[in-house]
DNA sequence: TCTGTTATTGCGC
DNA sequence: GCGCAATAACAGA
């Protein structure tokens, strides 16, 4: 199977995505990029025009991740909304540390919605940068405000 | 094995 | 508020 890659614009960022068929193998961030052909419901996704990421598969949920369960209970988070640390690891058993240590591992970003676990007390973290998280945050904030009409809840002050 | 690395939490002051 | 200890699990040596 030929791997594919591509990049979109998000903010003052850019959104690089590897995948192959219908699977996501990597999604990063990063300062530079070009404008480059992605899958449409990821470049949707990104653009604020979708609010979910359907028909593809992250190798994050694949059998045999160690954190597939973890990025599973990510993945069921609706848009727009946020989670605990603690409040996914009570989901599947794993200490809030241990879930902050899989998000900073998750292979695919977006996929798998990392930006939507917060700290209890804060916002928590984010690599590359943390203004992304900020920026996705504000993102469906305002658009499921609008057109996916989505009360939100748990978004800290912080931000 | 053992050590270092975490995007956490909660308690005491 | 801030500092600190408890804590889970992986990666690399």
């Amino acid at each position: 199977m030929a791997m594919r890659k591509g990049a979109c614009r998000f903010g003052y960022w850019w959104v690089h995505v590897e995948w192959s068929e219908d699977t996501i193998h990597r999604v990063k961030f990063s300062r530079k990029g070009e404008d480059s052909y992605i899958p449409p419901a990821v470049r949707q996704f990104v653009k604020g025009k979708r609010s979910k990421i359907s028909g593809l598969k992250s190798i994050a949920l694949s059998d045999g991740h160690p954190y597939r369960e973890i990025y599973n209970a990510v993945a069921e988070i609706p848009y727009g909304e946020t989670r605990t640390y603690s409040e996914i690891g009570a989901e599947t058993g794993f200490h809030a540390r241990t879930v902050g240590v899989a998000m900073r591992r998750n292979p695919t970003p977006l996929i798998v919605p990392c930006h939507r676990i917060v700290a209890k007390n804060g916002i928590g973290g984010f690599t590359p940068e943390i203004d992304i998280k900020k920026a996705l945050l504000e993102m469906e904030k305002k658009t499921s405000n609008t057109h996916f009409t989505k009360k939100n809840k748990n978004i800290p002050e912080v931000l």
